[in-house]
DNA sequence: CAGGATCCCCTCCGATACTG
DNA sequence: CAGTATCGGAGGGGATCCTG
C-alpha cells in the first residue's frame, strides 16, 4: 500500500505560469508526480490538487491516457490511475524542470514586474 | 558574425503537440534555439520558423522579453533579439526535452492512434 | 524591414449543477 | 465515488490585410 498523498505536497505557487517549462497542461506535471509512488484513485488525486475541478482533472487524465503516459484501470467497480513506463520516464525531466525553476525563481519574479 | 540560420534546422514535425514538454508556447523553444549562436533579427527568425506569422512571432517574442529570457534591442534603426543569461540557462532543459522526445517518439506515436 | 489590426477557431480553465 | 452537462471567459494560433 501507499501512504495518502500529502495535501500540501505542492507549493501554492506551484500551479503557476511563471515557469516557462510546461508538461502538457497546467496540472499534468503534478498529476504525474502524484502517481510516482503508486496508483491513485480519482478522489485521492483531488486532495493535493486543491483547486482543480472534476471536469478539468478528468480532461487532463484522459489526455494523459491518450498519450500513453497514464493508464486508467477499472476493476470490480474501483477505478485507479497508474503511470505507464512512458509516464514514469517523464519523472526525470519533471525533476529537472522543478530544479531549473527553483534555481531561477527570483529572476523570473524580477522579470515579471519587478516586485520584491 | 554569425552564419545565417539553416532554414531546415527544425524537423517539419518539430512544432508538434506530441511531446508533452513545452516551453512557454508553441514557438518559444525554437526561438531560443535560434538565438543560441548570437543575436538575430526579426526576419532572420522567420526563416527556420516557416509557418509562423508575424503576429504570432511578435507575441512570443514579447512574452519572452517580459519574462526576462530574451532582450529586444533597437539600435540606430536596427532591431535584434538576444538571449539573456536567464534565457541561455534554458538551453540545457531544452536539450533534455528534445532528447527525451526523440528517445520516446515511437511510443508517443503509438499511443496517439496506433498508426505505423 | 518589423511589425499592427482584424477576424475566426480551438483549447484550456473555472464555476455550477447534476448523475449512476 | 467518479465522473458528465452546461456555460462563460481567457488565451493561443493562424489567415489576411495594412502600415511607418
Amino acid at each position: 500500500m501507499t501512504a495518502p498523498l500529502d495535501p500540501d505536497m505542492f507549493d501554492p505557487v506551484c500551479p503557476s505560469d511563471l515557469s516557462p517549462i510546461r508538461f502538457r497542461d497546467k496540472w499534468s506535471g503534478m498529476i504525474i508526480r502524484c502517481l510516482q509512488g503508486g496508483p491513485r484513485r480519482f478522489s485521492e488525486l483531488r486532495v493535493p490538487l486543491h483547486r482543480v475541478t472534476a471536469k478539468v482533472l478528468t480532461r487532463s487524465l484522459r489526455a494523459l491516457e491518450r498519450d500513453g503516459l497514464v493508464a486508467r484501470r477499472a476493476r470490480d467497480g474501483r477505478v485507479d490511475y497508474a503511470l505507464t513506463d512512458l509516464g514514469r520516464s517523464l519523472l526525470g525531466p519533471i525533476d529537472a524542470a522543478c530544479a531549473w525553476t527553483a534555481a531561477h525563481w527570483d529572476e523570473l519574479l524580477d522579470a515579471r514586474e519587478g516586485v520584491r
